[in-house]
DNA sequence: TTAGGGTTAG
């Protein structure tokens, strides 16, 4: 029998515990007077502590775990619940396997921390096994639950699933629809999560700030622009601009549509406080669009309002710099780091790397890789590789290609670089050499695609394709730009064509392909710019890394990027 | 005593 004033004393050290030394204290307590094993509410609560807690220690908690002779079911959610939101997922999921075993029921709680574990572990198969067990143990009447395994299912990639288990719910609140629309958007379905958002819209369903971040999500995606005006419209009508991470998402939406101004605008009138994403993402969109002045300036007024600049910040402004050319003031910025208490990361590196080898500054480039007190990864090689292969560095190229071979990459396009820079110079054996290594290693190719979105709808094309219903028409109009264009004095730019092949068949290879997912290649960038000149029209291009604006046959990026 | 959906990154 517990006192009550020994249920005081523990409550009280409990609510006041602050430290993992005070977690011990309390455990030593429990075990001296016997109440660890007995007392399921205490050790519950300390377990639960020790797991979760800021101060606490997972590794502890097992350890504590380890010691209790019969779990409870909170027990087990307690350390199921604190490794579903640690780094390593997974062990909640051994857990969760291991509470099966030693026949302790699972409750909807505990599956539902579970099925976190699996969203964020990418365990497709624990993801169906717990959704088997949820309808054998009769959760599924649990709207909770159920949202949960929507989003496991989105999590994990079984969209299919998702849509499945949405469309055979009872009942759906606002969170239900959200793991849809937001899985969706995060899952690359840009056009499925805007076709919901729009149908919850019809429906008069009131929609939240979580549900403006999938739909605007959706829209930076598609660049589709008009779709972005709606939900903004949306959120100033419902009055969601009061939240700050909707307002960054705006920022971002009209940022990655092309429209840094409209984001600015959003951006000076916001009504809630600024956060650091929120200058980040104004940053990033000033840097996407080669806004490299505007950047330099937001990092000083960021400053200026007293906030501290992070990481990302820094990320952000040398990415501006690199977009603009701005070459000495990235090299300052990133030498400031230091000084500013900002730690270096590997994207810093890749972004200087990347800032100096276009500028043609490999061997500097090259020396800040081998100075880095961290390692390099694959897309740093890969950038200097890329500078190599624009500035015909055989000797450099080839050590970053023996980098990325020691690496392990079997990206297809180090060694279409590479092969490339032999091309140039017609060293066609090494040519042969290359491509030999690409069938032996079986490399896999990105195929190049391109996205535009009329009314709402997203189009996409992948290179040479035929599944477009108006495939032949587009076919057709690309023929006649073509032929256009040609008497603008277009010229195929042959240059970076893999193979050793006659001039026609290179032109032939190059004609259709018009705008790539990666970065924008030289003939790509030729053609929009005449396209721009021959019909007049202002066209905006998204590649991967950034914007590029064309009118009246000149590219915002005049001509660097 | 313990549950669901979320913003910036080379």
């Amino acid at each position: 029998m517990i006192t009550k004033s020994t249920t005081i004393f523990i409550n009280t050290a409990i609510q006041k515990c602050n430290s993992l030394s005070h977690i011990k204290q309390i455990q030593s307590h429990l075990i001296s007077t016997n109440l660890f094993q007995f007392s399921l509410s205490f050790r519950s609560k300390l377990l639960e502590l020790t797991a979760l807690s800021s101060y606490g220690d997972l590794s502890y908690a097992t350890l504590i775990f380890s010691f209790i002779n019969h779990p409870s079911t909170y027990d087990w959610n307690a350390i199921i619940r604190g490794y579903a939101q640690s780094s390593n997922p997974q062990i909640a999921i051994t857990h969760f396997i291991s509470m099966l075993r030693a026949s302790q029921k699972p409750d909807a709680v505990t599956c539902s921390f579970s099925l976190k574990a699996c969203a964020r572990a990418l365990a497709k198969v624990e993801c169906h096994l717990i959704h088997s067990l949820v309808i054998r143990s009769g959760f599924m009447a649990d709207l909770l639950l159920q949202t949960t395994l929507v989003d496991g299912y989105c999590k994990v990639g079984d969209f299919r699933g998702a849509k499945k288990v949405f469309d055979e719910m009872p009942k759906r609140d606002v969170a239900s629809w959200n793991a849809l629309i937001c899985g969706f958007a995060q899952g690359s379905f840009p056009n499925e999560a805007l076709e919901l958002f729009n149908e919850m819209c019809r429906m008069r369903l009131k929609a939240d700030d979580v549900t403006v971040l999938g739909a605007l999500s959706a829209c930076s995606q598609m660049g589709a622009v008009k779709e972005g005006d709606k939900v903004w419209c949306y959120i100033m009508e419902e009055k969601l601009d009061m939240k700050v991470i909707v307002c960054n998402a705006v920022i971002d939406m009209y940022s990655k549509c092309g429209f840094v101004d409209k984001a600015y605008d959003v951006f000076r009138n916001m009504k809630c406080k600024k956060n650091i994403v929120t200058w980040n993402t104004m940053l990033m969109g000033f840097a996407m669009h080669g806004n490299g002045v505007e950047a330099i300036k937001l990092l000083n007024d960021i400053e200026n309002e007293g906030i501290s600049p992070d990481p990302i910040t820094y990320l952000g402004v040398l990415c501006a710099c690199n977009h603009a050319g701005l070459v000495d003031e990235g090299y300052q910025l990133f030498n400031s780091m230091e000084s500013k208490g900002i730690v270096r990361n590997v994207k810093h590196y890749g972004s200087i790397v990347d800032l100096l080898g276009r500028a043609g500054r490999l061997n500097e480039a090259y020396e800040i890789i081998n100075s880095m007190p961290i390692s390099p990864d694959i897309v740093l090689w890969q950038t200097l590789l890329g500078a190599c292969n624009t500035f015909g560095n055989i000797e450099l190229a080839e050590i970053a290609s023996q980098k990325l071979a020691e690496m392990g990459s079997d990206s297809c396009g180090d060694f279409v670089l590479l092969s490339n820079i032999y091309a140039t110079y017609k060293k066609w054996d090494d040519v042969g050499r290359v491509r030999k290594a690409m069938n032996i290693r079986d490399t896999k190719k990105v195929p190049g695609f391109s996205y535009t979105e009329v009314g709402g709808v997203l189009h996409k094309f992948i290179n040479g394709d035929q599944n477009h219903p108006s495939w032949k028409d587009i076919y057709r109009k690309l023929d006649e730009i073509m032929y256009r264009i040609k008497e603008h004095g277009y010229v195929p730019e042959t240059r970076f064509v893999l193979h050793d092949i006659g001039e026609e068949d290179k032109e032939h290879v190059l004609c259709y392909h018009i705008i790539k997912n990666l970065r924008i290649c030289v003939d790509c960038h030729a053609v929009i710019k005449l396209v721009s000149k021959a019909y007049s029209r202002e066209i905006i291009v998204r590649d991967r890394a950034r914007f590029h604006r064309f009118k009246e046959g000149t590219c915002s990026c005049r001509d660097y990027w």
